[in-house]
DNA sequence: GCGCTAATTGAGACTTAGTATCAGTACTCT
DNA sequence: AGAGTACTGATACTAAGTCTCAATTAGCGC
């Protein structure tokens, strides 16, 4: 989907700078398959600050490159994303690899809520958790 | 729905001691309306200290008398829970008062995405966000 | 009412996730 | 080459929450 040379081409028409910084945060990230923290992402860029890390992966997500998680615990993660646009998440809890739901499943609702209680529905939060067919056949 | 008294009798009835620093965070609590950090219910109870305020709102959650509200940030409130068992939140972002929706409407799709992505789905979030009549009325 | 003991408490250190500040470096443009 | 801006790492800071530990206390049996 991504890769190191398409990002770098989406950075220089931003007119942002492709940095030594940038190119190890990118590489890391692409890198990980599921999700990571950004720490994760920290300790595998070793010479680049924090802060460079979460300003790096701030701006690829504003960039749609990558997308937050929202874990089971209320917890935030993030993912490299596959689609750009509102999507959802099944999150497998044993080994955290991320399906994406294309299709926004919530917007059926959406109407009927607004109906029913009077809401102007502005946005929303909906992810799944489970376990991923490969870790359900797997002993564990 | 609920009131002093009747948690008061929850918690002896789990065996817990009424405690005058329980009794603040208690009261404090459902003076409360919308949803509230753990902290803004610390700058109610002077004299409690920060780690007893959240040992009792996690006792109280535990309990079903506190529910946890996911915000459209991913950050997480805490309000005072009417229905105990599983449900929904509709918070508007413009008051932070929350509409509890005790129907769970994802579970008619549990069992199609569970097909389609071979995944044993155990658990979801599904907040929504929005502004709510009053709100919506006025000029704001 | 008194004493016992386990439950509870507050202070404070620590963790995790993320932001703000700031001086220094390194591009870019002319 | 010089000026200006983008970017950087270090570091301090905030917010949300956990952990530890010594001191206190609720509520039991008497």
């Amino acid at each position: 989907m991504h890769n190191l040379k398409s990002i770098v081409q989406r950075l220089e028409a931003r007119k942002y700078r492709i940095t030594p910084a940038r190119l190890a945060v990118v590489t890391a990230v692409l890198e990980r398959s599921g999700h990571f923290s950004v720490d994760d992402i920290v300790g595998r860029v070793p010479g680049v600050g924090r802060a460079t890390v979460f300003r790096t992966m701030k701006l690829l997500s504003e960039m749609g490159m990558l997308c937050r998680v929202l874990l089971e615990d209320g917890s935030l993660s993030y993912r490299v994303s596959r689609h750009q646009g509102h999507h959802h998440h099944l999150v497998c809890v044993s080994c955290a690899s991320v399906q994406e739901l294309d299709a926004c499943i919530a917007s059926d609702m959406l109407g009927d809520l607004a109906r029913s209680t009077g809401f102007q529905i502005e946005g929303h939060w909906l992810e799944f958790f489970g376990r991923c067919a490969a870790c359900r056949n797997s002993v564990a």
